[in-house]
DNA sequence: GCGTCCAGGTCTACC
DNA sequence: GGTAGACCTGGACGC
């Protein structure tokens, strides 16, 4: 089946899958012409869609295929949550604006950069952020996928990511000797059984009305996310205001602004306070920015 | 092949 | 509020 969807001038697929590294975690995969993203969408109880999405001009195109036919809800639900994850919908105006003041950063709304990547769910998107504390990439790879694999429901050879049941129903031991958790384990443990229990509700953060810094701290509260991995998240939900400062960046902001010589983080976050509310996405665009120039030239 | 060391964020205990 | 040590794993390195 295939659905066309009009999206805004400002938006290209290209930069927004590769964005960052979420596009190489199942269930993303980009295919190896780096033209399409694949994703699966869990529609209802063991019922998915594997979804392939390209863009042709100004039209996203949809293709998807599921165990049986989508009705006029499912494609609904397929396209928003295509829309979702893609930021098709966020208004990036104020941004923009912003680069086109700054001569370094004119090459973002150039190639229509800054939207970064989501999972369909909050709850993939924590659980993947607690997976890159603390780690390599590699072992983050790892974790991700045995999650998938182990736990999630598996769909004409790929695997949906594992919903929060799944997961509360495993034993730490499990998570950590089958998932490679590590000592993560009890904190994905304790999140997923406490969203089971209703506890608490993570796909309320995208729409909440808290002022940022209060829903930065409800982050916080949840255990195993840091300031580093809350930050980040908050990008994910269209936050921009903290940086989600870890080694790699650190490194890349010292190599690009200081020559290679380390400063604190509280010398990186001056740097980038007056860009505001958007302080964040402008410091991840300024450290990833030789990734576009290696994929989509200038 | 084995043992050791290190890097990577967050938590907890302590000052 | 700041700091030290523990947590766990994969990879690099030396033997």
């Amino acid at each position: 089946m295939t659905m066309r969807v009009s999206v805004p001038t400002d938006f290209r697929l290209l930069p927004t899958i590769f964005s960052h590294g979420w596009c190489s975690l199942p269930p993303f995969h980009v295919e190896k012409n780096r033209e399409a993203l694949e994703l699966v969408v869990a529609l209802s109880s063991n019922h998915f869609a594997q979804v392939r999405v390209t863009q042709s001009y100004r039209t996203l195109i949809i293709n998807s295929n599921s165990s049986k036919k989508l009705g006029k809800a499912d494609r609904q639900y397929v396209v928003a949550t295509v829309r979702s994850c893609l930021r098709i919908d966020e208004d990036l105006s104020g941004f923009y604006d912003e680069a086109k003041r700054h001569a370094r950063f004119r090459w973002i709304p150039k190639i229509k950069a800054g939207r970064l990547l989501r999972a369909p769910t909050v709850f993939e998107d924590v659980v993947k952020m607690i997976c890159t504390t603390n780690c390599s990439w590699a072992l983050t790879e790892i974790m991700v996928e045995n999650l998938c694999s182990k736990l999630g429901n598996q769909f004409d050879g790929k695997y949906s990511f594992p919903t929060p049941d799944a997961i509360a129903d495993r034993s730490e031991k499990f998570l950590r000797k089958e998932i490679r958790a590590g000592y993560r384990s009890p904190y994905l443990l304790k999140l997923s059984r406490k969203i089971v229990k209703k506890e608490i509700d993570l796909e309320s953060w995208r729409n909440s009305s808290l002022p940022t810094a209060e829903l930065f701290s409800e982050i916080r509260s949840v255990k195993g996310i840091g300031p580093y991995a809350a930050g980040n998240i908050l990008k994910l939900l269209g936050r921009y205001d903290y940086l989600g400062i870890d080694s790699w960046c650190r490194k890349r902001f010292f190599e690009i602004h200081k020559n290679g010589r380390t400063t604190s983080d509280k010398v990186i976050e001056r740097f980038y306070e007056p860009f505001g509310t958007w302080r964040g996405l402008f410091f991840w665009m300024d450290v990833t920015k030789s990734w576009y120039g290696q994929k989509f030239p200038l």
